[in-house]
DNA sequence: TACTAAGCTCTTTTT
DNA sequence: GAGCTTAGTA
């Protein structure tokens, strides 16, 4: 019997771990070693085979990787791929949840709140229990709630977790249980989820209401999980929970890209698997199809460091190729012109496309000089992740409006809009609200819609009342609309469009053009035919919510790519950039604590130099601009990790320099507004340093300079004293007398001119 | 209450 | 550099 033609282009192992469609199967897959592939036909085989499509669940790791498996799943087996439950594990279990919301006493248009949202509230938390907000960060607090969250202790439980409490108390943190309780009720209150209560409550659905777990498990009879590294306790004990009655498992991934702790992600999932499922079969895919051998071989040198791994032989039958280059640069703008200069040149000799090209790095803030360089030379890129399109202000008050127009009690959309644009409802009133609604167990629309009730709003009566009605009629509206004409309605009706058409300032064209853009893509949003979705304006805000940069459609155009190492997770390019390389920036300063740390971030170094096919380049420069000041870096520990058989670059070339480049500061928001600073002295600054004269940045663009600081100190004194020559940064420097012969020397970034 | 400039703080990675 | 708070003015 012959076998299915698209069994024939799978190697040995590839080809068993395919065919192995029953049980429990670990699947170890190193970097480049077809794993996609092997899921794709995996999943194809069992419905080839008469297995239902409505019965797989396949939990990737973006939206985009499911979409492209169902594709490619489709070219084998026919539109029957359509049927397969396929996503994300939070798009997935968004999906379960507003099925089955009310068993949980959410409303099934729950409202689920980003981290910026969810931030957002805990501040406002700590602020109302008159907490200091130096003690009590909202980044630290989300991340401690998060990881409980993640490991399913819930407000209620971590009170009673001594571990937890004390820790909290020894931090000077003692409060945070109090937080998390606080901040869970206001959640719920406002018929919203955040990114974790997506894992954790399905969790709660799938653990205690037992008619639903049935429901699952007999639905998902195949159950397969990709990036299976990656995943945290929540998840692990969901999917763990839906496959017990059949127990056709399978997860796919590699201990050596496991990235994602900080976000709850346990190794031990995958290194402990087998003791969950003792018939365990295991296969493990270890040929390398995509690099050349020296990238692999480093690859390698590098990842052996670790000692938290499975055992594994990663190998290819690629050629040799060339040797990995390291280049050192002065600063990160000269980096980022070397880099672009390199990818010019290499277009030309090689014939090679933008695409065949990225550029990878640990930070998103370390795209800008990369940019700049890219944009000078005429080599057109696109970035990925930093400041998406959903995360824009502008984009954010619009949704924001919509989120409301479903549901009313999405306590951060509400405080978002309810006094933009102003209508006279200020800080004092809504504090009030906040206060009532605390007091009379309310959410806060259901005071202002009540407004009448209370004495102390007497003054805000009618501005609460016409806001009430303005989004009575919106949700009246709704109820006959698609999402486009209720959103047009409503950017209309509110006057943000005019507003924004009004400001005529490059940052309000742009403001103004995002927000057509964001239109026009409810509109597309409507008009696609190509799926039954009902285009409700409630059915657009489930799609966008869990959309990230990764999943944005790729435009085609020939760009190059830039992005940090965790977004390029799972693709490969011919030629890869990996920029940065110093010192407390890659390994990042705050994971040189602990070995466990050292050891992901060595894991990351690994996922980047495994993306290049041909050729690999790694970067550093000896000082960077960061945080608005000139910083002294060394090279990272990972460049002297790597084998020197591979580097091309000699290691004796890249020992640390004398660093003689210090802190170089600008006076704060002095640089933006300094034409405007010149007009008026403020008496609280007339003591420091008069603003300058008016300057020339373009004429100075190309100035070079190198410069050495013997003396410095910064904050009101701001007394620099620097010398030198020039670094290649685009910067301008002007020279200024103040007091007795003191230099202060300025940076100013040409961005905007 | 609304707006502005000055000044301070925090800088990792993402669903 | 960006985002936010504060202080001062309108």
């Amino acid at each position: 019997m012959s076998d299915a033609p698209y069994l024939n282009s799978l190697n040995p192992e590839q080809k068993a771990a395919v065919l192995q469609t029953t049980g429990p199967v670990m699947i170890i897959a190193g970097a480049g070693s077809g794993k996609t592939r092997v899921l794709t036909y995996r999943i194809a085989h069992l419905i080839a085979t008469g297995v239902d499509a409505f019965n797989i669940l396949s939990l990737t790791f973006t939206n985009k990787a499911a979409k492209e498996m169902r594709q490619r799943i489709e070219s084998v087996v026919g539109t029957e791929a359509r049927n397969i439950w396929m996503g994300t594990f939070h798009s997935v279990f968004a999906k379960i949840l507003r099925i089955e919301a009310e068993k949980i006493g959410y409303p099934s248009n729950f409202t689920i709140y980003d981290s910026d949202d969810s931030k957002s509230l805990i501040k406002s938390i700590v602020k109302e229990m008159n907490l200091d907000d130096k003690v009590y960060k909202p980044n630290y607090i989300l991340s401690r709630i998060s990881n409980a969250k993640n490991n399913l202790i819930q407000a209620h439980v971590y009170l009673k977790q001594s571990e937890l409490v004390t820790y909290d108390e020894t931090t000077g943190r003692g409060k945070i249980h109090e937080i998390y309780s606080e901040y869970a009720k206001r959640c719920f209150k406002a018929g919203a989820m955040d990114f974790d209560d997506l894992l954790l409550n399905t969790f709660k659905l799938l653990n205690n209401f037992p008619d639903v777990l049935h429901k699952y498990q007999h639905k998902f009879k195949y159950v397969m999980v990709d990036e299976y590294q990656d995943t945290n306790h929540c998840q692990y004990m969901i999917v763990k929970k839906l496959a017990s009655v059949f127990e056709n498992i399978c997860v796919v991934g590699d201990d050596a890209q496991s990235i994602y702790s900080f976000r709850g992600a346990t190794i031990k999932n995958i290194l402990n698997f087998e003791k969950d499922y003792p018939d365990l079969n295991v296969f493990k895919l270890e040929q390398n199809y995509r690099s050349s051998d020296t990238i692999v071989s480093a690859a390698n040198s590098v990842i052996a460091k670790n000692k938290d791994q499975l055992q594994k032989n990663v190998w290819t039958d690629n050629q040799l190729g060339n040797k990995i280059r390291v280049i050192r640069a002065v600063t990160d703008n000269e980096e980022g012109r070397l880099i672009a200069q390199n990818i010019f040149e290499t277009k030309m000799t090689e014939q090679k496309m933008n695409s065949d090209f990225a550029i990878l790095y640990r930070t998103n803030s370390q795209s800008r000089s990369l940019e700049e360089a890219l944009r000078k030379l005429n080599i057109s890129y696109r970035i990925y992740g930093g400041m998406s399109f959903y995360q824009r202000k502008e984009i954010k008050d619009i949704i924001a409006y919509l989120r409301i127009v479903l549901n009313q009690n999405d306590e951060q959309a509400l405080k978002r809009i309810i006094n933009y644009p102003a209508r006279g409802i200020g800080k004092t009133s809504m504090d009030r609200v906040t206060v009532l609604a605390a007091q009379d167990d309310k959410s806060p629309w259901e005071i202002i819609a009540n407004a009448h009730l209370y004495a102390e709003l007497k003054n805000a009566i009618p501005k609460f009342r016409n806001f009430v009605n303005m989004v009575q009629s919106f949700i009246v509206m709704n109820q006959t609309c698609n999402a486009y004409d209720i959103a047009m309605h409503v950017a209309r009706s509110t006057q943000l469009l005019k507003i924004l058409n009004e400001d005529k300032t490059i940052e309000g064209i742009s403001k103004y053009e995002n927000v057509v853009e964001l239109l026009n893509g409810i509109k597309e949003f409507v008009e696609d035919d190509t799926n039954e979705v009902e285009k409700t304006l409630s059915n657009y805000l489930q799609d966008i919510a869990l959309l990230t940069d990764a999943d944005k459609q790729d435009d085609h155009a020939d760009n190059v790519s830039l992005m940090t190492i965790h977004q390029s997770k799972g693709l490969e390019y011919k030629n890869v950039f990996v920029a940065g390389l110093e010192e407390n920036l890659f390994p990042s300063q705050m994971s040189l604590g602990s070995r466990s740390d050292l050891e992901e971030e060595r894991r990351l170094f690994y996922v980047a130099i495994t993306r290049a096919e041909e050729d690999l380049t790694l970067s550093f420069a000896t000082s960077r601009f960061r945080f608005g000041s000139l910083l002294p870096c060394e090279p990272s520990r990972f460049i002297d990790e790597i084998d020197n058989n591979y580097l091309q670059l000699e290691r004796k070339s890249i020992t640390r320099p004398k660093q003689t480049i210090g802190n170089i500061s600008k006076p704060s928001s002095s640089v933006p507004n300094l034409r405007k600073t010149i007009a008026k002295q403020n008496p609280r600054t007339a003591n420091r340093p008069p603003a300058l004269e008016n300057f020339e940045a373009e004429a100075m663009d190309d100035i070079q300079v190198n410069m050495r600081v013997e003396h410095q100190r910064f904050g009101k004194g701001m007394v620099t004293k620097l010398e030198g020559e020039a670094s290649s940064m685009k910067a301008t420097i002007i020279f200024e007398e103040f007091g007795e012969k003191t230099l202060v020397l300025k940076f100013a970034k040409l961005r905007k001119l």
